[in-house]
DNA sequence: CTGTTAGCGCATTCAG
DNA sequence: CTGAATGCGCTAACAG
């Protein structure tokens, strides 16, 4: 910035005017100082501009992990963001493994600094004043919070594909349940489990597990789950990502799918269409999500006192080629 | 951290050696002021950081929007940061329909101070020298530039694909272009001109058309090309959004994919699998070139003075069911 | 209308 | 081993 005010024969203050658009500059100066900031291509440093000033019109996404569902919600963020006047930047922390903490570490790294609001995707703690910036959580921690959520119907959801599977003639069905901190996990296992109940059929607690949500960490549970000697006919899975592993495991023992073993997922991330068989789920409108979370925070931003404070979208189930009637 | 050095008993200075893990605290005080910030739960504010030191350990992943190709590259840079020391923001600026140009400003914007390095997907413009930082392209502009690259083999999977659909019987194929800008885009129809020309078929210029890797931006052209007289039987799409587009623009038109039109993609993001019919198309390891990306820029940061300037992936064909041969 | 001044939160000399 | 002083690039008051 140096640079450009002495090239344009004025001061560092009447720069910054400039490139903030503040009222008090001849047009004179104002397009000798803009012609000159075209020629050095000079830019505003963020991290500069944020250390000093309260706005910066970026808003931060900060996730665990890039990975399918973050990204479909990046996509929607994306596509929403594109009329306002904000800049996007995407955040992922180091975490060694621990997975909580990192929500309130990337807020208070960004916020107050170099993004003027947040979505939080998947946090387990969330505090509306972590940061001192407004907050929208997507998919969050159980229980109610002070912060803004948008979410989708898990718990409709849920009860429509284990009803899929009991309508197929499924009784012995198991739920791979997802990461236990999360609403959103408890709300399937809680749909789960009604659907069951209103169906008659009795739930067999041990074909209740926990997969964690990552493909990882639900391949010892979808091994175990399948390796019993009384092993289920179907599995509900909390999300696609456990549901695509379920898949894989059964395929490596020898299981077919949907013959032997049918599965439905929860999400509809692009890759569960990719998957062999196209894994029958439960949709959420992930870029929906995303563009909804981003009209909230903006509206939170730009001090339109409604806070709408919760949003719900529907899900509906996609069928394709993972589920058929049990084995006789 | 004021208020860390305040609870503390100690001064800033102290804390920020603490921080930053510099000699010269003792064992008691390092643990005592350990202790404070894990019980305050302070993190060091990015913005005022990068302002003042040379590293931040952040790498930037710079885009101009986040869609199927950006996101999935994200995938494999964040799959491949795990092990490393550095965290990772990705950004995508403001631009208001200016397709050129948002690299630099991203690059002046967040290089110098926030981020450490760069990768930069599809820029038009790049020099090393912008924002001063190591920069990694991927899929970037036409011609040799002196910053690392990674990209496909874009000319033989275009061949790839065209050989796939004369290899059908057909004839009349036309090619729905990318951005002109773009050195992908001119490869590809380079490769389907050789392939044509290998088969001794002669290319129609008036159905090699520009569709700007854009769903929005290939509409137009497609339709054109689908509401001639003469209409073609195949078309090969420089990328999948486009032939996703392309399918939708038959569809409207009364058209059969594949019964009248076969249609054939380029870089099998997973939205290609979702379309109906499902995308035959070329497959890019996108995530893979992320990861690579990130290697290369990795090593570039930690001055492990190798630089491996260029790395370039296979493509592969990926069969589904979009292709057919030409009707009677 | 323009320039001068004073920090934003932190990392880094350099004295103590 | 620790703390006080300095400045990174920028914006926000104020003075001219």
């Amino acid at each position: 910035m140096a640079d450009v005010a002495r090239a344009a024969g004025v001061s560092v203050a009447t720069v910054s005017k400039v490139v903030n658009g503040r009222y008090g500059v001849s047009p004179a100066t104002h397009d000798k100082v803009l012609g000159v900031i075209a020629d050095l291509g000079y830019e505003a440093s963020l991290g500069a501009r944020s250390l000093r000033s309260l706005r910066t019109n970026v808003i931060g996404v900060l996730v665990a992990e890039f990975e399918p569902f973050s990204t479909e919600l990046l996509k929607g963020v994306s596509a929403a963001i594109g009329e306002t006047r904000y800049e996007l930047i995407a955040h992922s922390g180091r975490h060694h493994g621990d997975q909580v903490g990192w929500e309130r570490r990337s807020l208070a790294r960004l916020g107050g600094s170099v993004i003027d609001g947040a979505i939080v995707v998947t946090p387990t703690v969330v505090d509306a004043r972590d940061g001192g910036i407004p907050v929208v959580a997507v998919d969050p921690h159980t229980g109610p919070s002070d912060v803004p959520t948008v979410d989708a119907d898990n718990l409709g959801g849920a009860v429509t594909a284990t009803e899929h599977l009991l309508a197929l003639g499924h009784r012995r069905v198991a739920f791979l349940g997802g990461r236990t901190d999360l609403e959103s996990a408890r709300l399937r296992e809680k749909g789960f489990r009604e659907a069951m109940r209103r169906a008659g059929v009795p739930v067999d607690e041990s074909l209740v597990v926990v997969g964690g949500y990552r493909a990882e960490s639900a391949e010892a549970p979808a091994r175990a789950l399948l390796s019993r000697a009384e092993r289920p006919t179907a599995v509900f899975a909390a999300n696609d990502l456990s549901a695509i592993r379920t898949m894989d495991v059964a395929r490596s023992l020898g299981l077919d799918v949907p013959g032997d073993l049918s599965v439905v997922g929860f999400d509809n991330v692009p890759e569960s269409a990719l998957s062999t068989p196209a894994l029958t789920t439960i949709a959420q409108p992930l870029q929906e999500i995303g563009a909804t979370a981003l009209r909230i925070l903006v509206s939170l931003l730009d001090g339109e006192g409604s806070s709408p404070g919760h949003a719900r979208l529907p899900t509906t189930m996609v069928e394709r080629a993972s589920c058929a009637p049990p084995p006789a």
